[in-house]
DNA sequence: TTCCAGACTA
DNA sequence: TAGTCCGGAA
Protein backbone atom coordinates (compact mmCIF):
# COMPACT_ATOMS: atom_id res chain seq x y z
CA UNK A 1 0.00 0.00 0.00
CA UNK A 2 2.50 2.42 1.07
CA UNK A 3 4.29 1.75 -2.35
CA UNK A 4 1.29 2.52 -4.47
CA UNK A 5 0.61 5.70 -2.31
CA UNK A 6 4.01 6.42 -2.93
CA UNK A 7 3.87 5.57 -6.70
CA UNK A 8 0.81 7.64 -7.17
CA UNK A 9 2.12 10.54 -5.62
CA UNK A 10 5.09 10.33 -7.96
CA UNK A 11 2.84 10.22 -10.80
CA UNK A 12 0.62 13.24 -9.45
CA UNK A 13 3.49 15.37 -8.99
CA UNK A 14 3.29 19.08 -10.35
CA UNK A 15 5.05 22.39 -9.69
CA UNK A 16 3.82 24.79 -7.35
CA UNK A 17 1.40 27.37 -7.91
CA UNK A 18 2.25 26.37 -11.73
CA UNK A 19 -1.55 27.83 -13.03
CA UNK A 20 -0.54 31.47 -11.30
CA UNK A 21 2.56 31.58 -13.07
CA UNK A 22 2.04 30.35 -16.20
CA UNK A 23 -1.36 33.00 -15.86
CA UNK A 24 1.12 35.83 -14.68
CA UNK A 25 3.77 34.84 -17.86
CA UNK A 26 0.47 35.18 -20.05
CA UNK A 27 -0.17 38.79 -19.10
CA UNK A 28 3.67 39.41 -19.57
CA UNK A 29 3.39 37.98 -22.88
CA UNK A 30 -0.20 39.80 -24.02
CA UNK A 31 1.74 41.99 -25.82
CA UNK A 32 3.64 40.26 -27.94
CA UNK A 33 6.69 42.28 -28.28
CA UNK A 34 9.13 39.61 -28.18
CA UNK A 35 11.05 39.25 -31.14
CA UNK A 36 9.89 36.02 -31.72
CA UNK A 37 6.16 36.85 -32.33
CA UNK A 38 7.19 38.95 -35.14
CA UNK A 39 10.46 37.07 -36.52
CA UNK A 40 9.86 33.53 -34.90
CA UNK A 41 10.28 30.49 -37.49
CA UNK A 42 6.90 30.53 -38.20
CA UNK A 43 6.83 33.18 -39.59
CA UNK A 44 9.75 32.65 -41.99
CA UNK A 45 7.29 30.53 -44.29
CA UNK A 46 5.77 31.51 -47.67
CA UNK A 47 2.11 30.71 -46.86
CA UNK A 48 0.90 31.41 -50.28
CA UNK A 49 3.76 28.85 -52.02
CA UNK A 50 2.70 25.23 -51.55
CA UNK A 51 2.82 23.32 -48.89
CA UNK A 52 5.89 21.40 -49.86
CA UNK A 53 7.56 24.48 -50.16
CA UNK A 54 6.19 25.78 -47.33
CA UNK A 55 7.79 23.70 -44.74
CA UNK A 56 11.05 23.16 -46.46
CA UNK A 57 11.14 26.57 -45.69
CA UNK A 58 9.97 26.16 -41.93
CA UNK A 59 12.85 23.44 -41.71
CA UNK A 60 15.36 25.90 -43.21
CA UNK A 61 14.18 28.91 -40.73
CA UNK A 62 14.41 26.17 -37.45
CA UNK A 63 18.35 25.23 -39.20
CA UNK A 64 19.43 28.55 -39.50
CA UNK A 65 17.90 29.93 -35.89
CA UNK A 66 20.64 32.11 -33.98
CA UNK A 67 21.13 32.21 -30.68
CA UNK A 68 18.05 34.90 -29.47
CA UNK A 69 18.22 37.14 -32.14
CA UNK A 70 15.51 36.29 -34.55
CA UNK A 71 15.98 39.41 -36.44
CA UNK A 72 19.41 37.50 -37.86
CA UNK A 73 17.63 34.70 -39.19
CA UNK A 74 14.62 36.50 -40.34
CA UNK A 75 16.80 38.64 -42.38
CA UNK A 76 18.63 35.60 -43.78
CA UNK A 77 15.71 33.58 -44.27
CA UNK A 78 14.17 36.77 -46.43
CA UNK A 79 17.59 37.07 -48.61
CA UNK A 80 16.91 33.10 -49.41
CA UNK A 81 13.48 33.16 -50.78
CA UNK A 82 14.58 36.18 -52.20
CA UNK A 83 16.47 33.18 -54.38
CA UNK A 84 13.69 31.17 -54.36
CA UNK A 85 14.16 28.51 -51.74
CA UNK A 86 13.48 25.04 -52.82
CA UNK A 87 15.34 22.06 -52.62
CA UNK A 88 16.87 21.71 -56.29
CA UNK A 89 17.73 25.86 -55.98
CA UNK A 90 19.52 25.08 -52.26
CA UNK A 91 21.15 22.28 -54.25
CA UNK A 92 22.44 23.82 -56.93
CA UNK A 93 23.54 26.92 -54.94
CA UNK A 94 27.45 26.92 -54.66
CA UNK A 95 28.63 26.94 -50.75
CA UNK A 96 30.12 29.98 -50.92
CA UNK A 97 27.13 31.82 -51.81
CA UNK A 98 25.00 30.27 -49.55
CA UNK A 99 27.37 31.14 -46.83
CA UNK A 100 27.12 34.62 -47.71
CA UNK A 101 23.55 34.79 -47.16
CA UNK A 102 23.13 33.37 -44.28
CA UNK A 103 26.30 34.80 -43.00
CA UNK A 104 25.37 36.82 -39.98
CA UNK A 105 23.90 33.19 -38.55
CA UNK A 106 26.36 32.31 -36.20
CA UNK A 107 27.84 28.94 -36.76
CA UNK A 108 27.02 29.64 -40.68
CA UNK A 109 29.98 27.38 -42.22
CA UNK A 110 28.51 24.18 -40.32
CA UNK A 111 24.70 25.55 -41.51
CA UNK A 112 25.88 25.62 -44.98
CA UNK A 113 27.54 22.06 -44.59
CA UNK A 114 24.43 20.63 -42.59
CA UNK A 115 21.81 22.56 -45.19
CA UNK A 116 23.29 20.99 -48.43
CA UNK A 117 23.33 17.95 -46.87
CA UNK A 118 19.77 17.84 -45.86
CA UNK A 119 18.65 19.13 -49.07
CA UNK A 120 20.14 16.37 -51.00
CA UNK A 121 18.29 14.10 -48.79
CA UNK A 122 15.42 15.43 -49.25
CA UNK A 123 15.36 15.19 -52.84
CA UNK A 124 16.91 11.50 -52.46
CA UNK A 125 14.53 10.21 -49.86
CA UNK A 126 11.32 12.63 -49.74
CA UNK A 127 10.49 13.56 -53.04
CA UNK A 128 11.77 17.12 -51.75
CA UNK A 129 9.41 17.27 -49.13
CA UNK A 130 10.28 17.18 -45.58
CA UNK A 131 10.01 13.92 -43.47
CA UNK A 132 6.53 13.60 -41.49
CA UNK A 133 7.78 11.98 -38.24
CA UNK A 134 10.31 13.18 -35.51
CA UNK A 135 12.85 10.27 -35.66
CA UNK A 136 13.44 10.65 -39.11
CA UNK A 137 13.45 15.01 -38.66
CA UNK A 138 16.36 13.89 -36.35
CA UNK A 139 18.09 11.29 -38.84
CA UNK A 140 18.41 14.94 -40.80
CA UNK A 141 22.26 16.45 -40.42
CA UNK A 142 21.57 19.18 -38.13
CA UNK A 143 18.44 18.42 -36.44
CA UNK A 144 18.03 17.55 -33.27
CA UNK A 145 15.27 17.20 -30.43
CA UNK A 146 14.32 20.85 -30.60
CA UNK A 147 14.18 21.07 -34.12
CA UNK A 148 12.11 18.52 -34.45
CA UNK A 149 9.17 18.94 -32.52
CA UNK A 150 8.87 22.50 -33.74
CA UNK A 151 8.79 21.04 -37.32
CA UNK A 152 6.76 18.47 -36.35
CA UNK A 153 4.26 21.15 -35.09
CA UNK A 154 4.56 24.44 -37.20
CA UNK A 155 5.39 22.35 -40.45
CA UNK A 156 2.84 19.41 -39.95
CA UNK A 157 0.41 20.78 -37.05
CA UNK A 158 1.12 17.34 -35.36
CA UNK A 159 2.21 17.60 -32.17
CA UNK A 160 4.94 15.49 -30.83
CA UNK A 161 6.93 16.97 -27.84
CA UNK A 162 7.66 20.27 -25.88
CA UNK A 163 10.16 21.86 -28.52
CA UNK A 164 12.60 22.65 -25.13
CA UNK A 165 15.40 25.54 -26.78
CA UNK A 166 17.60 26.90 -24.00
CA UNK A 167 14.82 29.33 -22.82
CA UNK A 168 12.29 26.65 -21.85
CA UNK A 169 15.69 24.81 -20.38
CA UNK A 170 16.48 27.71 -18.52
CA UNK A 171 13.06 29.12 -17.13
CA UNK A 172 11.88 25.98 -16.69
CA UNK A 173 15.02 25.47 -14.21
CA UNK A 174 14.35 28.62 -12.46
CA UNK A 175 10.98 28.21 -11.75
CA UNK A 176 11.08 24.51 -10.76
CA UNK A 177 9.22 22.99 -13.27
CA UNK A 178 11.05 20.09 -13.46
CA UNK A 179 10.90 17.81 -10.37
CA UNK A 180 14.98 17.70 -10.05
CA UNK A 181 17.12 20.14 -12.01
CA UNK A 182 18.15 19.30 -15.32
CA UNK A 183 21.23 19.83 -17.25
CA UNK A 184 20.21 19.41 -20.82
CA UNK A 185 17.06 20.30 -22.48
CA UNK A 186 16.18 17.20 -23.54
CA UNK A 187 15.96 16.29 -19.89
CA UNK A 188 13.73 19.22 -19.71
CA UNK A 189 11.71 18.17 -22.47
CA UNK A 190 10.95 15.04 -20.49
CA UNK A 191 10.49 16.55 -17.19
CA UNK A 192 8.32 18.65 -18.64
CA UNK A 193 6.05 16.86 -20.30
CA UNK A 194 5.69 14.44 -17.13
CA UNK A 195 3.23 17.00 -15.80
CA UNK A 196 1.85 19.64 -18.27
CA UNK A 197 -1.13 18.92 -19.72
CA UNK A 198 -0.69 18.09 -23.61
CA UNK A 199 -2.96 21.32 -24.54
CA UNK A 200 0.01 23.58 -23.22
CA UNK A 201 2.63 21.76 -25.29
CA UNK A 202 2.37 24.20 -28.54
CA UNK A 203 1.98 27.50 -26.14
CA UNK A 204 4.40 26.94 -23.89
CA UNK A 205 7.53 27.12 -26.15
CA UNK A 206 6.32 30.60 -27.82
CA UNK A 207 5.39 31.90 -24.56
CA UNK A 208 8.99 30.84 -22.40
CA UNK A 209 11.21 32.09 -25.42
CA UNK A 210 9.48 35.86 -25.72
CA UNK A 211 9.34 36.02 -21.64
CA UNK A 212 13.02 34.63 -21.81
CA UNK A 213 13.86 37.19 -24.50
CA UNK A 214 12.50 40.11 -22.34
CA UNK A 215 12.35 39.70 -18.95
CA UNK A 216 13.57 36.30 -17.68
CA UNK A 217 16.85 36.93 -19.94
CA UNK A 218 19.97 34.48 -19.05
CA UNK A 219 22.62 37.22 -17.90
CA UNK A 220 20.89 39.64 -15.50
CA UNK A 221 17.17 38.51 -15.67
CA UNK A 222 14.72 41.50 -14.89
CA UNK A 223 13.29 40.08 -11.80
CA UNK A 224 12.19 43.20 -10.63
CA UNK A 225 10.01 43.82 -13.30
CA UNK A 226 8.53 39.86 -13.53
CA UNK A 227 5.24 39.39 -12.22
CA UNK A 228 6.48 36.27 -10.72
CA UNK A 229 8.57 37.78 -8.69
CA UNK A 230 7.79 36.28 -5.36
CA UNK A 231 6.79 33.23 -6.89
CA UNK A 232 9.69 32.18 -8.54
CA UNK A 233 12.14 30.63 -6.07
CA UNK A 234 15.30 32.35 -8.78
CA UNK A 235 13.69 35.49 -8.49
CA UNK A 236 12.99 35.62 -4.43
CA UNK A 237 16.55 34.60 -4.05
CA UNK A 238 17.75 36.97 -6.84
CA UNK A 239 15.91 39.92 -5.55
CA UNK A 240 16.65 39.10 -1.70
CA UNK A 241 20.99 39.17 -2.46
CA UNK A 242 20.06 42.07 -4.48
CA UNK A 243 18.83 44.07 -1.36
CA UNK A 244 21.62 42.83 0.67
CA UNK A 245 24.43 44.22 -1.50
CA UNK A 246 22.59 47.59 -3.56
CA UNK A 247 26.20 48.55 -4.55
CA UNK A 248 26.51 45.99 -6.79
CA UNK A 249 22.86 45.78 -8.60
CA UNK A 250 21.73 42.63 -9.95
CA UNK A 251 18.89 43.78 -12.50
CA UNK A 252 19.99 46.90 -14.88
CA UNK A 253 16.12 47.52 -15.70
CA UNK A 254 16.03 50.13 -18.27
C1' DT B 1 32.83 18.18 -23.08
C1' DT B 2 34.31 20.91 -26.62
C1' DC B 3 33.67 23.21 -30.78
C1' DC B 4 31.52 26.34 -33.98
C1' DA B 5 31.31 32.30 -35.56
C1' DG B 6 30.50 35.83 -34.14
C1' DA B 7 27.27 39.40 -31.20
C1' DC B 8 26.14 41.34 -27.15
C1' DT B 9 26.81 43.21 -22.55
C1' DA B 10 28.51 43.84 -17.74
C1' DT C 1 37.56 43.61 -22.91
C1' DA C 2 36.43 39.27 -20.87
C1' DG C 3 32.57 36.33 -20.27
C1' DT C 4 28.47 34.25 -22.02
C1' DC C 5 25.47 32.79 -25.39
C1' DC C 6 22.13 29.26 -29.49
C1' DG C 7 21.73 23.58 -30.61
C1' DG C 8 23.75 19.80 -32.65
C1' DA C 9 27.82 16.74 -33.60
C1' DA C 10 31.82 14.26 -32.46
Amino acid sequence: CTAIATEEKKEKWEPENWQEVLDNIREMRKDRTAPVDTMGCEKCGDETAEPKVYRFHTLVSLMLSSQTKDTVTHAAMQKLRAQGLTVPKLLAMDPDTLGKLIYPVGFWKRKVEYLKKTAQILKDQYDEDIPNTVESLQSLPGVGPKMAHLCMDIAWGKLSGIGVDTHVHRISNRLKWVKKPTNNPEATRKGLEFWLSVDLWSEINWLLVGFGQEICTPVSPKCSQCLNKSLCPFGRSSLRSQKKSPGVPLNLDS
